[in-house]
DNA sequence: AAACGATCCAACCGCCGCAAA
DNA sequence: TTTTGCGGCGGTTGGATCGTT
């Protein structure tokens, strides 16, 4: 994630022009993310068009329902993907093709956009090299061939860093690069911010909507006013949430 | 220190299928 | 049966960040 001045030169950049009038469009600003936590704790999920005119919030439903599954839901697992999740993305490409949501559902917590990123940031390229150089394109090659790219490349990771903790994972104290592996990216960046996001996300310690609970997640002024800035990080967002809950 | 390239990922876009009117 | 609106999905984009030179 970016931290609030990175966010903030971010929408700068990335106008935020509505095409039609009184719709907003780019980085989700903090309150708006309140807005929309705290309407789904209240309400729960679905019918995105009318929650977002009903929460009073300038974006179009798809806008609304993509940033809450992909980012919102406390459920969402971040940060690095496992090599059992790798192994499993390769095989059920492999075996559905770019069939990302299906895929997704196999690897809890996984959302089909990160399942999709990862494979085109990562293993299609990849594919794409051992395809030149291979005329065996079948799914079933390209999978051995993957996965065993990615029992190798754990192999050699493991022989050149220290392990990772999950712990290591979701703290603060693991950010940066890591480069484990130059060959297939097993362990890939990790940047500050979203690790603490990342500590509180996987580990469910703040539980907001989905299941549409009432007061499950309950936020106050105090902690809008805590916001300070109008631009964010989701590791601001559930620090403060935390901050604001254990001294209530 | 600056410039450049590579990488990551949040968010948008367009399309499709389904259900209700 | 047709139309319309919505939800969901996959593809793509663009800015931030990081590493290298």
């Amino acid at each position: 994630m970016q931290s609030a001045a990175a966010m903030d030169a971010g929408v700068k950049a990335q106008a935020v022009v509505p095409d039609e009038p009184g719709v907003r469009k780019g980085p989700w600003t903090m309150e708006e993310d309140h807005v929309l936590v705290n309407y789904i704790a209240a309400h729960g999920e679905g019918a995105w068009n009318s929650l977002a005119r009903a929460a009073g919030l300038s974006r179009t439903g798809k806008s609304c329902r993509l940033r809450w599954l992909n980012y919102l839901r406390p459920d969402v697992r971040r940060g690095n993907m496992t090599a059992e999740e790798q192994e499993r993305i390769v095989q059920l490409q492999a075996r559905w093709g770019n069939k990302w949501s299906r895929i997704a559902k196999h690897l809890p917590g996984r959302t089909d956009n990160e399942v999709k990123n990862f494979w085109r940031t990562k293993i299609q390229p990849k594919q794409k090299h051992r395809n030149n150089n291979n005329n065996d394109c079948s799914g079933a090659a390209i999978e051995s061939i993957v996965v065993a790219d990615i029992c190798s490349s754990m192999a050699a990771a493991s022989r050149k860093t220290p392990a990772i903790t999950e712990d290591d994972q979701g703290s603060s104290n693991y950010s940066g690069r890591t480069g484990v592996t130059q060959d297939y990216g097993i362990v890939t960046q990790q940047r500050s911010i979203s690790s603490v996001a990342d500590h509180h996300l996987a580990g469910n310690e703040v539980h907001g909507g989905g299941d549409g609970g009432a007061g499950a997640m309950e936020f106050i002024p105090e902690f809008l006013a805590a916001s300070g800035e109008n631009l964010w990080a989701i590791g601001d967002f559930w620090t403060t949430m935390q901050s604001y809950q254990g001294s209530s």
